[in-house]
DNA sequence: AACTCCATGTAACATGTTACATGATTCG
DNA sequence: CGAATCATGTAACATGTTACATGGAGTT
């Protein structure tokens, strides 16, 4: 039930309605949790059934009216009881990795294309992360932050988000340096077994 | 329907029984994608009707019989097939990281406990990975194995495992040391809002 | 006129998790 | 004698994905 307690953690930040959620929790942009709009809708459903979050219901002019959450003293209680709980160690599940693992009966060409593409996403990424970093300092180092700011779970998740993407790039690149060995080799490619599908 | 192409990939290193292949896809030795014993042996029926793998039941004197599988013809052009298919990129979901984003609001004892122990637990992997590379490269030189290895797909992910692990011993580490120069800070930490439950 | 943004959802499906069941064998 | 290993599965549930639907406002 981790989701349930990423919105919550969410909603730390300020409250939000499901749509502003949908974008902090969108995949090219989320550094500590990722989820889909449709994901978010039914949870948010389930959090207010719960008592865990507080919803107002904010009336527009010119847009339809929208729903704004806020974390509850409930909320902020099973939040805390989580950070208690045990969690497992995340499960690896990225299709580029089993792409790579079958390099070898596989089009490396197109895997090659499929690295590039992810390191290019990777570095997107970090770009993002880089400004968001340089907001959150707001000028002071790393050092003054840490001892000054409030909070510091935020900071802690957008290192690690930063982190990952660039140990992403170094992996990728290193592996790109190899298939270009590889490609150069004397030996060519093997034509893979089928032959061509159909 | 990346589990399925998983499996494909992993039977391209030999057959295996159900049993065997949910070793290898086993949380916490899995390099390129994890997977429980249930979903393996779902998915293996599904191969099996979808005719990607071959089945041969093993007889056993002392132990139940095995079905063990592997890769077919068929099974060769669809892993073929998904190398150039496109993948997005791989969502973030660790509660590990939901918890240090929740910090503010949590219990940074348990917190600092859990990072604690995923450190421990990346730590173990990286020695897993460690000895696996050890056997995999047979006393040459990576140079070496590149340029002489039948497959290099394996030993991609396998480097991959090891960097990710790496990567992630390095965000602890460091998270940890934020925390301590937080919690021997001047500012004592604020009670928690709720100030105990039920 | 077509496209994107805001804002919400439903329905159907695919995938992943947890608990349980069976039964022999080997190890300490 | 109890635990771990080998070997397979079923059932129920929780989570995540994809496609679609609605409708006004602003932008090119």
């Amino acid at each position: 039930m981790a989701l349930r307690h990423a919105v919550l953690a969410a909603l730390l930040e300020g409250e939000a309605s499901g749509y502003e959620l949908s974008k902090r929790f969108d995949i090219g942009v989320a550094n500590f949790w990722s989820a889909t709009p449709q994901q978010l809708y039914r949870e948010l459903e389930r959090l207010d059934d719960a008592g865990l979050v507080n919803v107002v219901v904010v009336e527009q002019r010119r847009r339809p009216n929208k729903r704004v959450f806020s974390i509850s003293d409930a909320g902020l209680d099973e939040l805390y009881a989580f950070t208690t709980q045990p969690t497992r160690p995340p499960a690896m599940r990225d299709g580029l990795l089993v792409k790579v693992q079958a390099l070898d009966a596989g089009d490396a060409d197109a895997v090659t294309k499929a690295l590039g593409e992810r390191l290019a996403h990777a570095q997107g990424k970090l770009a993002r992360y880089d400004r968001l970093r340089d907001r959150l300092l707001a000028g002071r180092s790393e050092a003054e932050y840490v001892r000054a700011s409030e909070r510091i779970g935020p900071y802690l998740t957008l290192m690690g988000g930063r982190m990952f993407e660039q140990q992403s790039m170094r992996w990728i690149t290193a592996v790109l340096e190899i298939l270009a060995v590889r490609s150069g080799r004397g030996q060519a490619v093997t034509a893979h077994p089928g032959g061509g599908r159909t």
